[in-house]
DNA sequence: CGCATTGTCGACTGGTTAAGTGGACTTTAC
DNA sequence: GTAAAGTCCACTTAACCAGTCGACAATGCG
């Protein structure tokens, strides 16, 4: 019942991707990973899945970096759940019926499918931007009283 | 963000014991093992860490087995899950703020929260006896046509 | 063209989870 | 009291995840 690592630091790295002052220059993994805090090279297997599924646009060489290949507000966190974590369903039955066949149908699958709509529900209705926007709030309040 | 083989296997057991015509004769892990289609040995494990925790009574020796320690409604599966999966928050940093302190009280934290919170509200509301009613009603309801 | 820079890809290591195996211990029946 | 039926416990194996490292490919610049 944990979230993947691989989901949370790409969660992250879009968050800052959407965060930077101008949206079209590339960012660097390294520059994410400082800034985050993620080991680079694990970082950087993970900015290839999301440049390979279409969340963001990748260019190599100098001047390369990473860039969202969406607008932001059109991200949510359910797509990017999906990409990194490939799709799983939280346990094998729900989507295959075919190895709780023996037990009658368990009740419990109506649960374990509850919880995953659940999840869903609070994943589906939360975009990158809005993550953006609430990182930005919290990181510029503290500082400044408001006018 | 998958649900442990343990857990399920420890509600299966558990509904398994709660759907017994006499709660109060032992079950014989064998037994359960055979009609959930759970790997005997591996379950073995499982009974034992439930009985260690206080959710069952075992008993060894012939006639001995596994009995439900309280009542099957008394048991939520957010206990269950909490007793076999060690009460591992879906990510580090939502218990420990240790880590995530130098980005600035990161956004996302909140939502992950937030999708812990989705999933707590589903397993506290259910029990080991809804559970059990339900897959009563399955199992004889294919047969008999509402009265 | 040649070289530095940066993303891409694959193999490798260490830790955790899902199982399997074997043996010790405990209780009941005879 | 002994044997059998059970649970309990420690060790091993296989698969998967997190993270590392090094080789390769593409891009831009002089």
């Amino acid at each position: 019942m944990r979230i993947p690592m691989k989901v949370d630091y790409g969660v992250r790295a879009l968050v800052d991707l959407a965060g930077q002052p101008d949206v079209h220059r590339p960012v660097r993994t390294a520059d994410i990973a400082g800034r985050q805090g993620i080991p680079e090279p694990y970082l950087d297997q993970v900015l290839t899945t999301l440049n390979k599924f279409g969340l963001i646009t990748s260019r190599r060489g100098p001047q390369g970096g990473h860039v969202l290949a969406r607008a932001a507000a059109d991200i949510t966190l359910d797509e990017v759940v999906a990409t990194l974590d490939g799709r799983n369903p939280p346990l094998e039955c729900i989507d295959d019926a075919t190895e709780c066949a023996l037990s009658g149908c368990c009740a419990q699958r109506d649960i374990w499918r509850d919880v995953e709509e659940a999840i869903h529900a609070v994943l589906i209705t939360t975009t990158i931007a809005d993550l953006a926007q609430r990182q930005q709030a919290r990181t510029a309040a503290p500082l400044t009283f408001a006018s």
